[in-house]
DNA sequence: TTCCATACCTAGCATATCTAGGTATATGTC
DNA sequence: GACATATACCTAGATATGCTAGGTATGGAA
């Protein structure tokens, strides 16, 4: 489960230059191993929220073989965007690692 | 937000001792240095879905000042759930800072 | 020619968290 | 005595977000 990361980790995933969201599926799926297998119906209606939201721009593009894609690229928002999820990120991952960290006890 | 991993946050929090609703919540709070300010309707709903699903067991305490208090504590299988959530949360947080790490580019 | 991989899309479902109310007791303050 | 605040519990319903499950279409491999 994801929860409020989607956007980030698609975010990020555009940071290294345009693409399409099938590439976009696959490439989250093999850099983290196989732990996000993200569904289709879960990945493009979040590239057209955050087009949507201006954070990416997207168009038709016809390669040389196979059929049309629709490809997005990070736009100045997004990138700015990106940004603030990242630190938002690590404040929640901070936050959790603390919490489940053990040793905790009781004030008497 | 907590993106689904409350119920590790809670169980967590039992670790160190039994302890009531009211008690966790300002826990969580003190303990995240306020990231997680969790409201009521949050924590209460989580707490009684826990202890129907067998992770946590409550009695109702009186304290010599003050009013009624239910006490939960961590089941035997509580603490199992613990350890796997303990897990997803790892295999989860890294496979993020990865997708999030940068760096990453689109193959030729 | 049949199947699979590629590539896109959406309606509706499920679920989790939060909002916004409610009840009640004890303590401190004016 | 009156009133506010902190403690302590609860729940119905709104909202958000991801997933299920369906659909369309093209191109290459067996």
């Amino acid at each position: 489960m994801l929860k409020g990361h989607l956007d980030a980790i698609v975010l990020a995933a555009l940071e290294g230059g345009p693409a399409h969201g099938y590439a976009i599926i696959e490439a989250i799926k093999r850099r983290s191993g196989s732990t996000f297998d993200l569904p289709e119906g879960t990945v493009y209606p979040a590239l057209h929220r955050l087009e949507q939201a201006g954070l990416l721009a997207s168009t038709w593009m016809t390669p040389p073989s196979g059929r049309k894609r629709r490809v997005y690229s990070l736009t100045r928002s997004g990138t700015a965007a990106l940004a603030d999820r990242r630190r938002a990120w690590s404040r929640f991952s901070q936050a959790v690692e603390t919490l489940l960290k053990g040793g905790h006890t009781w004030p008497a």
